[in-house]
DNA sequence: TACGCTAATGGTATCGGTACCATTTTTAGA
DNA sequence: TCTAAAAATGGTACCGATACCATTAGCGTA
């Protein structure tokens, strides 16, 4: 209504006039056309062409109670792990119309609560969760959304409605015994956050862990919890935090990427050679590090695939393709470059 | 009305009637709390609250006219430098209540009209494009769009509503007079694309161009229009073909950073002393090439700033803070590190 | 030719809010 | 105490689509 009359789209009800035609008929020529006589359906797409009609998807969304919009919900996007899943969402979406709301999740709680009713103010399709909203008032908002809620990037035990993933525990376990039994290393330390805001992390310390008692008997871990948030810097202090407790250690599991190369690059700084001194490895397979000049071995997470599994739950392509607790298991592979 | 009554969400009328007021009086409450009295407002955020009502996003949009929607359209997320601004916009517009709509722009002509007619469909606020839609037909499209179109990174002469960004070729002009004045290099050479799809590389080649036949008379540079992306290995071949073009070259100013970085790197594989052999400059300051041992002379972008700058223009704070043509020029900084 | 079935099209109510104007209540000033 | 203005609240039409059901047209078959 504020909108002039003159800058206003043209509605349905114009189409139709101009056509000849039904509302409901230029409706049925966009949504399924092939209800339509041929006749009929060439002169309402003229008229549609003429008018530079585009529909408006509020007035849809309200009529047939259904959005085309999908949320998701993750910590920053800048240097962000999760961006190839994001991008492939958004691709595979947009090729069925349908449009990703993107918001952040770095906020206080009280923030949270207003981002998660914005949300679902939007009704959405489906609400793609990285981490947030998992404290309980959220959890029974989100139980009660009546959309699908899909939790990416770990499988936890009960996810609220779906999950793609991979498992931290196993990618942890996993690398520590890739050390172990394949590279030979016997003196093995994990460097990252072993509690607190980052759940996935402290998955990893737990693999890394389970495997160190069942092998060695011997956990060797620097804690960065309290300090640090997996910058350069911090891989710089954990390199030497490690060989300063444990001059002995061989090999350094690093719970991501960039603290790995902040080791890798502290290690050289003090004359030691990797991997013959000091092996190094990371978590994620960030894109630059191979192309820095690090060739970083590391557990390569299939980020595209979680995009691309995503997106099927949620146009229901694959409709009973996952298990009984609706968890995808994407997996994960460890590449061995030359820092081990 | 497709979905079952049990899980719809509480309506307005339904949290008008256990308040006891009328539904506009919570509509109200919700969106200009000051018009209601105390007693009235607590009534029905208390019925707000016991039902767990959220406003649905769609009948408030039809209803009023305007969305609370902004839709950005930008090429691939992974690795872009569109990040921090999309980033900082996100953050801003959020905590105005306004959702951002992301698409990506690498479609072909065909897809690129339905992708712009699927976020016409929302009717955003605002339209934020980094390089998209720019033939005749989608400015035409644009021009009728009834919302502020935003174009970011880049300062056309003719925007089509708004532009935040800075000049190409001032920033290609400036850091090749930095290298000439400030760093005495006389044999500058410049690496990157000169023409076709990017368009700011371009502009950045032209400003270079510019500087050197003002002051040298002599343009060294080598296009990578056709053989590459910008990444990594374009950089060894470019430093390569230019040191057999031009042997006595003594600085590279490359049009973006991972193209300096494979330029540095290849330079040092060669035994070449950087920057005594050779000075490399790179183009965004993009956030790794610091932290991985490269300290790269660059151009650095503000991209926060662009985001701070498009998130005003669309909620309204700033309306009137810029010149006639609507370009607000955000400038960008000349950072000298250690490879010049 | 009449009948019945399918294909094609239309009428109308409705989704859940907001705009606009009307009405009632409260407050302030004389 | 009365009146006018301001504050608070309500009624109703409407935004632009879709759902549901009704109706008409077209066609083959008996």
């Amino acid at each position: 209504m504020p909108r002039p009359i003159d800058e206003r789209w043209s509605t349905m009800k114009e189409v139709a006039n101009l056509a000849g035609v039904a509302k409901i008929t230029v409706s049925r020529v966009l949504r399924s056309p092939e209800l339509v006589s041929k006749t009929t359906r060439e002169k309402v797409e003229s008229a549609i062409n003429k008018l530079g009609y585009v529909p408006e998807a509020a007035a849809g969304a309200l009529s047939s109670g259904r959005s085309q919009i999908v949320a998701a919900n993750i910590s920053t996007l800048s240097g962000s792990i999760f961006l190839s899943t994001i991008n492939q969402l958004s691709n595979i979406l947009s090729k069925h119309g349908i449009q990703l709301i993107l918001s952040n999740s770095e906020y206080s709680e009280e923030m949270e609560f207003q981002q998660l009713s914005a949300l679902i103010a939007q009704r959405p399709l489906g609400l793609v969760l990285s981490n947030a909203f998992h404290n309980t008032k959220r959890r029974s908002m989100l139980s009660r959304i009546g959309c699908k809620v899909i939790e990416i990037w770990d499988l936890p035990e009960n996810p609220i409605d779906y999950a793609v993933g991979f498992s931290n525990f196993d990618a942890g376990y996993s690398m520590t015994q890739f050390l172990f039994k394949d590279c030979c290393y016997k003196k093995i330390a994990f460097l990252g956050t072993k509690q607190g805001f980052d759940r996935r992390s402290e998955m990893r310390f737990q693999g890394y862990k389970d495997f160190q008692l069942k092998h060695t008997s011997e956990v060797r871990a620097f804690d960065l919890t309290a300090s640090g948030k997996g910058n350069i810097h911090d891989g710089t202090v954990g390199l030497n935090s490690i060989l300063n407790k444990w001059p002995d250690t061989d090999a350094i599991f690093c719970s991501g990427d960039v603290l790995a190369i902040g080791a890798v690059c502290e290690a050289r700084r003090r004359g030691l050679r990797v991997p013959k001194d000091i092996a190094i490895s990371g978590f994620g397979d960030i894109e630059f590090s191979n192309e820095y000049g690090i060739e970083l071995t590391t557990v390569k997470v299939r980020g595209e695939e979680i995009g691309t599994r995503v997106a099927n739950i949620i146009v229901g392509d694959i409709e009973g393709a996952f298990n009984i607790n609706k968890s995808i298991d994407v997996g994960y592979d460890i590449v061995r470059r030359s820092t081990t």
